[in-house]
Formats: structure tokens, C-alpha cells, sequence
DNA sequence: TGTACATCAGTGAACGCGCGTTCACTGATGTAC
DNA sequence: TGTACATCAGTGAACGCGCGTTCACTGATGTAC
């Protein structure tokens, strides 16, 4: 192992910021928001907790590239649910699979990474300054957006209906997330947890697709 | 002013426990749950922080009987916007606009009140011992499963549909809640984010109903 | 009605916690001449 | 190619914070006789 001799003996990390990330990453991963310890991070790479002030500005500024990584994490989650519907549907039912997805993926990453999820989502307000993620600006929310106005141009949504129906989805899923992480379900079996996601799949999907 | 007179010259207080459950109610009304600090709510009565023990077991304790309070105001809330409901319309529409007054009685609670809003759904999971308020069990909630119920028994809805759909509905008007409080929309004009609230709840509706 | 005493409901001082952050510093690196 | 020196990237000790909680205590209250 040469990198661990390399940075054992040598005074200079070389690259100390992604390494801070990354250990604070897992530490978001295994114990959420409130697990992200600045001084925790550098004792697991073996360097003063001093150090990480050359690189990040305060403990939240490091926080936000935890963030940043999780959301991307997230991204990817989506992304790979998106990937697995079948292209040979038509294209009003391509565009409903396509939601579903997007929100499957979504409750799939908070159920199989609650402490990224969690993170990715802590107090998104007082991220002053740096002005905060706003994740709606981020790929799979302009999926989702991008899918419903599919679903306008195919004409199978009115446009009177299409105006926040982005957030009304996102709400859903972000709501089904928390309530099966922290809410009356989190002691439900994996089946049924399962079942309660495709039935609130389903009212979406009908939701935006009624009329 | 007898009251304080006699508090100021009694030793003993009287009614500790509620005056601190107060206390820390006010406290979470201002600041949510991390404002939520024991020495603190003592403080503002005039008695030791120590003598908080005679009455809660630990912080988490009285915390609990402030979420306690705190859900009862949701409850209230959503009871109002209930009796809103005109009672002349039929049947169906009946209960098509309860399911719209208890999801705006909800958000409308969270807008009004972020900080018991949050305190109320702060960490409902690490509610050892004392099991936890389970929020389903609320009256208001029960009233949600009720209307449900009822849409099932008028015909409106399918059996075959009906399961889960509580959870679906409260996880959309809680996800509305928090991306209103903390999310992409906190900046928005308040008209927005009622016509936001709206398309939300129209969303649920149709998605309950359709077929 | 008075008194002894158990019990209840307060008090103030103190502790430990573990963090984020600052300070004055030192070792390593790169660049100008 | 060597050397002087600015700059960069680390170090360890220390601080302040404010909290929750424990401790040994004391003043007030209620009850048995």
C-alpha cells in the first residue's frame, strides 16, 4: 500500500479537501446530519483537526460538500430507476413509468441510505451565504420536471393543470420518505413498506394523469 | 397580580410540571425543537433547572409533553378548517372537501406555526421507553381515515383501493409542509405558496378519486 | 389542638461533555536570482 | 546548480460554550398520635 506510506511519511496530505469529504461522507452515511463531526473527520485521516481549516471555512462549509455528494448520490439512485423502464411502451404510458421511476428512485435511496438522505436534506434553510443547493436546480428534479411537460406536449396533460405539479409530486415522495424513515411505518415489514410506496406511486401518477 | 405575589413567596410552586411544559412550549413556538432547553424554560419560571427533575425524568421527557402539545394544536387546527366545510353539498362532495380541509388545516398549521410544526415531528423515532405519540392515533388523523372510509362506503372509492391511502395523503401534505418551511419554495410570495398548497391538494383529490 | 417526623419540592454548586474554533508555531515546497 | 526566502499546509495546546445532569442540602407541608 504506497499511499499509506506516501502519506505517512510525508507532511503534506496532497489532498487533504477531497479526503475531509469523504470521510465526513461516511459519517453522514452511517449516522445522519448530527454524525457529520469535523474533528471526527480529520482523527479518521489522521491529521489535526486544524488542518481541515486550510481547506473548508467552518464546519458547515464542509457539511455542504457532504451535501453536494449526497444529492449526487441521489441523482445517480434516480437515474439507474429511470434507466430500467422498458423503451418499447408508448409514449403517454413511457411518461407515467418514467414518473414512477423518478419517484421510486427517490424513496429507494431514503430507504437505503437514511443518513444520506437525511443529510442531503437537513436544514436546507440556513445555508447562508454560499447560497444553498437549491435542489430543484439538480438533475433528476429537472427529470421530473422535464417529464411532466412530456406529458403536456403528448396531451395527455392540460396545461391549466401543469403549474406546480413538480413540487406536488416531489412533496409525495419527500413525504413518504419521512414517514417511512421516522413517521408511523418505520416498523413496518420491507413488503409492506413496499406496498404503501406504489399506492402513493399510484395516487400520483392517477393525480396528475385524472381528467 | 395575586398569582405572583404567591409564587414569589412561596416556596413551593404549585404546578411545576405544566408551568414548564408552558414554558417549553413557548420556547418551541419561537425556535422549534432545538429551542427546546430545559434550563432554560426553568429559567423563565424563576426556579432552579434542578427542579425540573422532580417533575420530568430528563429533557426528553418534557420534551415529549411538549410535542404532546404541539400535536394537539395541529389537531385543533385541522378540527377548524373541518367545520369550514359547508354542509349542504352532497354526499361526495362532502367528503372531497373534508379531505381538502384537513390537508389545508395541516399545512396551514405548519405555515402558521413552524415551530411546533417541527417540533412536533422532530425525531418522532428515538422515543425510547414511553412509547412514542404515534401521530396515526390522533384524532385528527383518525378523522383522515374516517373520510376515507366513508368515500369507500359511498362508492366514490374501490376497496380495492383504498389501502395505504391515508399515508399517501399525509405524506403529500407533509411533504408540501416541509418544502414550504425549509425547502425550495420557503422564498416564495405567500399567493404562491397557497396556489401551490392547492394544486397539491387537488393532485391528492383527483389522485384518490380518479377512475 | 400541638407536636414529631416522614416526605415532598425546592436550592446552588459543580461536573463532564465534546464540540467548533483560534492561536502561535513549524516543517515542507516552490520560485527568483 | 545552489541558495534565500516567501508561501503553503500542517501541528498541539487551549478556550469558551452552554448544556444536561448529579449531588448533598434545606425549606415547606401533611399526617399520626
Amino acid at each position: 500500500m504506497p499511499s499509506s506510506k506516501i502519506s505517512r511519511h510525508s507532511y503534506h496530505h496532497g489532498d487533504l479537501a477531497n479526503a475531509l469529504t469523504g470521510a465526513a461522507l461516511e459519517l453522514a452515511r452511517a449516522g445522519g446530519p448530527d454524525a457529520v463531526v469535523l474533528r471526527e473527520a480529520a482523527r479518521q485521516i489522521g491529521v489535526s483537526a486544524t488542518a481541515a481549516y486550510r481547506h473548508f471555512s467552518s464546519r458547515e462549509d464542509l457539511m455542504h460538500a457532504v451535501k453536494d455528494c449526497a444529492l449526487s448520490e441521489l441523482a445517480e439512485r434516480m437515474q439507474e430507476e429511470i434507466e430500467r423502464v422498458p423503451p418499447d411502451a408508448d409514449r403517454s404510458a413511457q411518461l407515467r413509468l418514467r414518473l414512477r421511476a423518478l419517484g421510486a428512485g427517490y424513496i429507494g435511496f431514503a430507504l437505503e441510505k437514511p443518513g444520506l438522505f437525511r443529510t442531503a436534506f437537513a436544514h436546507m434553510e440556513p445555508m447562508t451565504g454560499r447560497q444553498g443547493i437549491d435542489p430543484m436546480e439538480t438533475p433528476p428534479f429537472r427529470m421530473l420536471i422535464a417529464t411532466l411537460d412530456g406529458l403536456v406536449e403528448s396531451g395527455v396533460l392540460d396545461v391549466s393543470r401543469r403549474p406546480f405539479l413538480e413540487v406536488a409530486a416531489w412533496a409525495t415522495v419527500h413525504g413518504m420518505a419521512e414517514l417511512l424513515l421516522d413517521g408511523p411505518m418505520r416498523h413496518l415489514p420491507p413488503e409492506l413498506q413496499q406496498a404503501a410506496v406504489d399506492r402513493a406511486l399510484d395516487m400520483v401518477t392517477d393525480g396528475i394523469m385524472a381528467h
